[in-house]
DNA sequence: AGCACGCCGACT
DNA sequence: GTCGGCGTGCTC
């Protein structure tokens, strides 16, 4: 029994039965979670349409399945097919564009079609246990679809009468006002989208100017109004009736973004039709959002990177914020870039995709220059703020007091007596990095990982040593381990012992410090950053989590420390990381008032990625960049994938991965053009070995995609599930952004 | 990945 | 005599 009226979605009309077949037995295609090459073959009675979950036997066991195609004929001998147990009607089929997208993600990321499919649905619409508990009807999740069915009918109902208010809270779930919390509180600050500036215009003029497919970068530096861009370009594509799918790269930046698309978007669209998709809700909040998505009640989907798999049709807009952020990038499972992705949905559902951000990855840059996006400039900061000034400190003739020098003191002192405030970027938590034994040259290290175990002081006096990559915390020794000598010396500085700086340095002044640690306790963080907009603090020393979207309205200073360890890392990539991350800094200083003042303290001035940072210039630097990416034929002008192998001995994971180059490198023999292939040598990972497994890695690369690709539809198959009889593990990421 | 079958060690 | 260790084989 149905629990939605038949008609209620048109994705039920559009998806008319695929098969030629009039007449049973029905045979389908059923994609299912397991980590098994292609789709399973099923045989059912009725008819059952592309893109509905379906309950079958497999093995000895029951799996929920998404039809994916309904062949004339099976592709096994009749016989050996098991018939289906159960179709789920409870939801519309998931869309033809949705399960292109997903057999795009399949193919592309070299994963079975239903390890991408299952994955990123709610839980229990993918577990058949909370279908069957009960007796043959309704199972617990029919039961909850059906109430959110008709909570959601209700709501409908009701802002169709009263559109001006929103119903009252107690008639909602408790899921459903969890979920419009956030937007709820601040609905009072409602404002009108603002008079837009000519640049901020031509863009949404550009981005709203077709109802096809096209692609924009939209490039303009913080404080520019690239928000404000999105926004009128959301309205202009809900009033036509299409939907809006918003990716922001963190959890936490998901309520504020609501609060302000539900102000400022409320002539457009209603709050209840704007749904969250992170990993930070309950799994039954995420799926009255999948639900909503998928009835068409969500007009906007908001949400990290998970949510380039939300189930809506009709899309007009796809809206990338911070596109640069590695955190789009899945690092497990299907190791997928939503950026990517939402290009790719973009394309398919003739939409506008805009990607935007003050530092664009390199590859969407390079893109812009090719003809294929196209580029949005916000050349100005939108409140006539001026740009902040970026200056760099030469520490290496500098008189270092506890490894600040003078003029960053004097900076500070000034900008304390102004009675504004400072930021101190560290981006190292803990107290040092390492403990030493200056007689016999002891060091801290991890005895599961090839780490130094980082010195913490939580509280004054008690220190101790914790792993930062196995999580293992130690007790700091009396002594040392190998000599004996009890005078143990920390090396270096992290946020911890920063903060114990500055309070000798500055004891007059307020600190506060947000990194992981200090903010490890649900809500810790929002307080933190709570007091420091009430002008509570002084100082604030943070990691790179105080970076991202807060804005500081009396931030004069910002101060970056030590920013050289993020340079001389292996990875090419390394400058381009370093100079957003420190542009995103810098962006928090002056934003309200005045001219903000950044610091920065290097032992390399001379590196070009500090001077274009002080010039503001990430044109140019991109443009030299990408010219020694070119010369060196780095990303994007070759594309990559990474094998990589995890054993409890380095040489089972390298041995299988040369086994594997081999592997690769006979098939490539046999191919007219192997030339189009590099296959390097297997290499341990930098950090070889983390919680007594050790890693390594072998990369392939190919200036063709295509050429890329043929080899890994080849490879893949022949490297085997199970390998060796000790435990190895192994993966491929496709577009890996570290190597 | 699950889940079962299948043969070898210390326990009520 | 059994409970249970995890090796290997299969899943439309």
């Amino acid at each position: 029994m149905p629990l939605i009226e038949p008609n209620r979605s048109p994705l039920l009309l559009e998806t008319q039965i695929q098969s030629n077949t009039t007449h049973p037995p029905y045979w389908l295609q059923v994609a299912l979670d397991v980590p098994l090459e292609g789709v399973f073959d099923y045989r059912s009675d009725v008819p059952v349409m592309r893109g509905l979950r379906v309950i079958v036997p497999f093995g000895r066991r029951q799996l929920i399945g998404v039809v994916v195609a309904c062949p004339d004929q099976p592709s096994l001998p009749p016989e050996s097919i098991k018939p289906i147990e159960r179709v789920l009607d409870d939801l519309p089929p998931l869309t033809p564009a949705w399960l292109d997208m997903a057999k795009f993600a399949s193919d592309y990321y070299q994963r079975p079609l239903g390890e991408v499919m299952l994955p990123v649905m709610p839980a229990r619409l993918r577990s058949v246990a909370a279908y069957t508990r009960a007796q043959s009807g309704d199972g617990p999740v029919a039961k909850q679809l059906a109430k959110q069915l008709a909570q959601l009918a209700k709501i409908n109902k009701k802002t169709t009468v009263d559109a001006k208010h929103d119903i009252a809270p107690e008639q909602r779930t408790e899921d459903n006002r969890k979920n419009h919390l956030t937007a709820f509180q601040l609905i009072q600050s409602t404002k009108p989208i603002l008079q837009l500036n000519t640049a901020q215009q031509a863009a949404v003029d550009t981005l709203t100017a077709t109802d096809d497919y096209q692609t924009c970068l939209l490039f303009g530096v913080t404080g520019s109004g690239k928000t404000e861009v999105y926004l009128a370009a959301a309205a202009k594509v809900l009033e036509s009736g299409r939907r809006v799918l918003f990716l922001v790269p963190e959890i936490n930046l998901t309520p504020q973004f609501a609060a302000s698309l539900q102000a400022r978007l409320a002539p457009y669209v209603k709050p209840d039709q704007i749904a969250l998709m992170h990993s930070g809700l309950t799994d039954t909040q995420r799926q009255a959002s999948w639900v909503r998505a998928a009835m068409g009640d969500a007009h906007i989907v908001l949400g990290t990177r998970m949510a380039i798999f939300a189930p809506l049709s009709n899309l007009g807009l796809i809206v990338v914020d911070e596109e640069h952020d590695p955190s789009y990038k899945q690092q497990e499972g299907l190791r997928y870039s939503a950026r990517d992705l939402a290009v790719w949905r973009g394309r398919q559902d003739q939409a506008t995709v805009v990607l935007g951000s003050a530092t664009p990855s390199l590859e969407s840059w390079a893109q812009t220059q090719r003809g294929f996006y196209k580029r949005l400039d916000l050349p100005e900061r939108a409140h006539q703020t001026l740009m902040p000034n970026i200056r760099l400190i030469d520490t290496r003739r500098a008189d270092l007091k506890q490894g600040l020098t003078p003029q960053v003191i004097d900076a500070m002192t000034q900008t304390l007596e102004q009675k504004q405030q400072v930021l101190v970027f560290l981006n190292r938590r803990g107290y040092a990095p390492v403990l030493h034994c200056p007689s016999c040259g002891w060091l801290s290290q991890c005895k599961n990982c090839s780490v130094f175990a980082v010195l913490h002081r939580d509280q004054p006096y008690k220190m101790r040593l914790h792993c930062h990559h196995c999580g293992q915390q130690t007790q700091v020794p009396k002594a040392c381990p190998e000599c004996g000598d009890q005078d143990l010396q920390a090396m270096g500085r992290g946020t911890q012992r920063l903060e114990e700086h500055l309070t000798e340095i500055f004891p007059q002044a307020r600190l506060a410090r947000i990194d992981a640690d200090s903010t490890r306790t649900k809500g810790s963080a929002q307080a933190l950053f709570e007091q420091v907009h009430a002008g509570l603090v002084d100082i604030l020393v943070g990691t790179q989590m105080v970076s991202k979207g807060h804005d500081f309205a009396r931030l004069g200073l910002v101060v970056v420390l030590n920013p050289d360890s993020m340079l001389f890392s292996q990875d090419f990539r390394a400058p381009e990381r370093l100079f957003a991350q420190l542009m995103q800094v810098a962006g928090r200083a002056g934003r309200h008032q005045g001219q903000g003042q950044v610091l920065v303290q290097t032992g390399y001035p001379e590196q070009p990625v500090y001077r274009a940072l002080c010039q503001h210039d990430y044109p140019g630097f991109a443009q030299s960049t990408l010219e020694e990416r070119r010369t060196a034929q780095l990303p994007p002008y070759v594309y990559q994938a990474l094998l990589t192998a995890q054993a409890r001995e380095l040489n089972t994971a390298i041995d299988f991965l040369q086994h594997g180059r081999d592997v690769a490198q006979a098939w490539l023999d046999t191919q007219p053009a192997p030339e189009h292939i590099t296959l390097f040598d297997p290499v341990p990972l930098r950090v070889t070995r983390v919680a007594q497994v050790c890693r390594a890695q072998l990369l392939v690369e190919s200036p063709s995609r295509a050429a890329l690709h043929q080899l890994l539809r080849a490879w893949l198959p022949a490297l085997g599930t199970r390998h060796a009889k000790g435990q190895l593990r192994w993966q491929l990421e496709v577009d890996p952004l570290e190597i």
